[in-house]
DNA sequence: CTGCACGCTGTGAGGGCGCTGAGGACGACC
DNA sequence: GGTCGTCCTCAGCGCCCTCACAGCGTGCAG
């Protein structure tokens, strides 16, 4: 998750926030910092303050789609205008949120974006008898709840939205982890062992020399 | 279009509105309705009143996404407490717009749902009864999957993009082996031999002295 | 038919890769 | 301050993959 926010206080609060429901979030002050940042990829979402030293967000989020990258864009503003709100939305954002805004409904609309941007989009995660629900925070194992720390629901949440699909340690590390801290890859082999352990040890295989699939 | 609203006057004005934005527009009065409507396909995205007769419209949405349709749902509600918004979002609205609203967000709100499209279908190479999916890292012939190391799977990858053409060792060396080490032109037909025992002999034809082919 | 060059494959060493238990750092809570 | 939970590093271990080697088979030219 990138936050690109000048006000420092406004940034640090929503990523204490949003670290403390499993994202991982980077920040960034500026427009040309944040636009950079969103460049180079990795991210799932982003939440994009309007007034930013450099670049606005409009502009940055039309440069953005003229280079065909297309995450899921979070526009933030002061301004209620309907007329700002629409030059948001058709600039290339996805959603838009004017401050002051509800903490709740903040979460509430970064998930439906990620499910949006997912391939497929239940609001509860199915695949065999695991499920897992984001909003509530909660997976169970054939109706069995199974209590996961906050790292180990990211992991979860991450490879349940591509059951089947091989994903590998450095994406683990660039979407579950903090990019801006380096992890070893072998984090990610902990954590895999440690979830292995509550949902059961088949479930989450091994390709050797590519990463991990989770057994559709 | 589907616009599920029971104010009849709401439901004609936003119904004239968006058939002159260039809309086909569908209008359903009560929450059964509205969901046959969505049931049987063919919109491309739904206005959604909470307040239904018959069938709530956090309800409505809860059935269409456990029933796996996944057409973009924009909420109207006059309800615009946090918890109201977060869930109905939740149940798998992609979109909350509170009474009284703006006509010109409408539009706008629509518009950015809409162009979040269907997600790209994931591409798998296929040559004769051989399939390989590169997401998934799976190989199958004749719908029997195939087990195959990191390495091999590399190489067969790297031929079956090139199905027919001869392609030769030093070319396979370069791409498929790491191009920093040194490796001998030996190891190709190693991984060759093992590759012809896993997917079937006279499927990978030698050219002497020139290289492999793969038969199309 | 003979000889040579090229390609195939069984064998085995080595090392890379992934798994795990132990434990330190850090913060929350009492 | 003590306790607990979480995160992550580290080091050791085991296994499977990788690939060099060498001997053998096979196609091709004369």
């Amino acid at each position: 998750m990138l936050v690109v926010e000048d006000e420092s206080r406004l940034a640090s609060a929503l990523q204490r926030g949003l670290q403390a429901e499993g994202f991982a979030v980077d920040v960034a002050a500026t427009g040309p910092k944040g636009l950079d940042a969103a460049r180079h990829g990795g991210y799932d979402a982003m939440i994009l303050d309007v007034m930013l030293p450099g670049l606005s967000g409009y502009e940055l989020v039309r440069r953005l789609r003229a280079e065909e990258h297309w995450l899921p864009v979070l526009m933030l503003s002061a301004k209620d205008g309907e007329y700002d709100q629409a030059d948001g939305l058709d600039c290339g954002a996805d959603d838009y949120l004017t401050k002051p805004f509800s903490y709740v409904v903040l979460l509430a609309r970064l998930r439906a974006l990620l499910r949006r941007g997912a391939p497929e989009r239940p609001t509860v995660l199915a695949v065999g008898d695991l499920r897992l629900d984001p909003a509530r925070r909660r997976v169970t194992r054939a109706d069995a709840e199974v209590a996961l720390t906050s790292r180990e629901f990211a992991l979860l949440d991450y490879l349940m939205r591509r059951p089947g699909e091989v994903v590998s340690k450095i994406e683990l590390l660039d979407h579950v982890w903090d990019a801006g801290v380096e992890t070893a890859p072998n984090a990610v082999e902990v954590y895999v062992g440690y979830l292995r352990r509550k949902i059961g040890r088949e479930r989450l295989e091994t390709v050797r020399g590519a990463g991990y699939r989770l057994a559709p």
